[in-house]
RNA sequence: GGAGAGAUGGCCGAGCGGUCGAAGGCGCACGCCUGGAAAGUGUGUAGGCGGGAAACCGUCUCGCGGGUUCGAAUCCCGCUCUCUCCGCCA
């Protein structure tokens, strides 16, 4: 959410910011609002101090046994009731139509966000790694012979519809170690806090990282209304809510491992074939809580994380910085680290790092106390590291043999009980 | 799921329908005292919103939301959460 009192001190630069995002400029209205509200909290606040005035004497003439006075100001404050609820209704009214007005605006892209209208704009900062040369077709993931079998789309729909997978031996296997090999690399080598949430969550929790009230058809709810998160970037980040924290514990860095769920309204008819998009998948999610000035910093830090793994795993990737026109909601600024896909020929992306600046944490009142003692909200950054699904995925296509095999990262070993490669019959070995 | 108890400032803990944003204590900050510390002692010590250049003023907040009343931390209703006991359960 956008501080109202930035918006009255430059109009101009708020608007700039939205046109940057491809949208109209809102200032002019949203001022208007502001205008009528504080007029209406300033009406309401001094008929309640008239009110208390009131009251406050009418006491002091009740215990001075004065009982004619007390009765006249009574009388006086019960008259004036209704036009004092009517004024706070208002007041309250106009109050709660600026936040509304103020939930639905994306966030303003930093100054060194490149512009532009959507992907084809985006900037590649570097590359990592060279795809190998095959000397074979290589397959999408879903094709590898000894995947055959293994990646279940058939009993998926059975059970559940499009865009789930059941997996089987060593994908399953392989999948897991992915997600143990992730966390226990963030935890030992990047001094993240692992963290277990839920994955159901009340309302608020995602309104305060953006995703309600704007996009709720990306979501899944309960009967009894809790949201499965899309992230775990839900529960992570709003474990600040309402908090004020001690500058002296920032930043806070953690990590998670949660199943996700997305409802992937609006991308009907793409990615349909294999494990690429799917409503259900895993996730290992970083979240940092920093304060405001070292954002960028832990941005690029964040980022670094992401792409250890990749490099670990020994999988070329390209980085890029999302322009403007192709920025998720709640993001100022947004890495993608694509990973390459010999299947498809193409990076795609498996890591976004986005830092929201003080965005999250105004909608969710997550602030820290300062060395001047004074309460200022948090920045909040969250960030891939990395979707499990994905780079299963990438490991299959970048690992894929000519026979059919697929040979692995040596650092997973550790997790794959030694097992270096998967036969073309699907047996780890 | 059933029964009961509870929720007050950074923490503990008082609070009669009226001058209570709230006693007292702890903690913390800054003084005094001291050669320095401890002890002692003095002062200060929540946040949101609105107005104001500021000082400051007003308003709201005692889990959350309503209600009664001239006036609610205090009375009434609903909700949320916590604890205890019972039941069930991975």
């Amino acid at each position: 959410m956008h501080d109202i009192r930035a918006l009255r001190d430059d109009p101009a630069a708020f608007d700039a910011a939205l046109v940057r995002r491809g949208l109209p400029p809102q200032s002019a209205g949203l001022l208007a609002l502001d205008e009528a509200r504080r007029a209406a909290i300033h009406a309401s606040e001094t008929a309640q101090a008239d009110a208390n005035r009131l009251a406050r004497e009418a006491g002091e003439a009740k215990k001075a046994g004065d009982a004619a006075a007390f009765e006249r100001l009574r009388a006086e404050a019960a008259a004036r009731k209704d036009a004092i609820a009517a004024a706070r209704a208002e007041a309250d009214r106009l109050d709660a139509a600026l936040r509304d007005a103020l939930m639905v605006i994306p966030n303003a892209p930093l100054a060194d966000v490149p512009d532009g209208p959507d992907e084809s704009a985006n900037v590649e900062l570097r590359r990592w790694g060279s795809p190998r040369a095959f000397d074979f077709a290589p397959r999408e993931h879903f094709d590898i012979p000894a995947m055959r079998g293994l990646l279940d789309f058939p009993a998926a729909a059975k059970l559940s519809g499009a865009r789930f997978v059941v997996l089987r031996g060593a994908a399953t296997r392989l999948h897991r170690a992915l997600a143990q090999f992730m966390l226990d690399t963030h935890v030992a080598e990047h001094g993240l806090t692992e963290i277990w949430t839920p994955v159901l969550v009340r309302p608020e929790a995602m309104t305060g990282t953006g995703q309600l009230p704007k996009f709720a058809e990306d979501s899944y709810q309960t009967t009894n209304g809790w949201w499965l998160v899309p992230t775990s970037e839900v529960t992570l980040t709003n474990l600040v809510a309402g908090e004020t924290i001690d500058a002296a514990a920032l930043p806070l860095r953690m990590t998670a491992h949660t199943q996700c769920f997305r409802s992937e309204a609006g991308s009907a008819g793409k990615d349909v074939a294999g494990m690429l998009r799917q409503h259900q998948f895993e996730k290992v999610e970083m979240v940092t809580i920093c304060t405001p000035d070292t954002a960028r910093a832990e941005q690029d830090r964040m980022t670094a994380c992401a792409e250890a793994i990749l490099q670990k795993l020994g999988l070329p990737y390209r980085t890029i910085v999302l322009c403007t026109g192709d920025m998720g909601f709640s993001a100022e600024r947004t890495h993608d680290i694509e990973v390459w896909l010999p299947g498809q020929g193409r990076y795609r992306e498996i890591s976004s790092v986005s830092t929201c600046g003080q965005f999250q944490a105004r909608r969710m009142n997550a602030r820290y106390r300062g060395p001047d003692g004074r309460p200022e909200f948090v920045a909040t950054l969250n960030g891939s590291g990395l979707a499990v699904g994905r780079t299963l995925i990438a490991v299959l296509e970048n690992g894929q043999e000519a026979d059919g095999s697929v040979t692995l990262p040596p650092v997973l070993a550790p997790w794959l009980g030694g097992a270096t490669r998967i036969e073309p019959d699907g047996r780890l070995a």
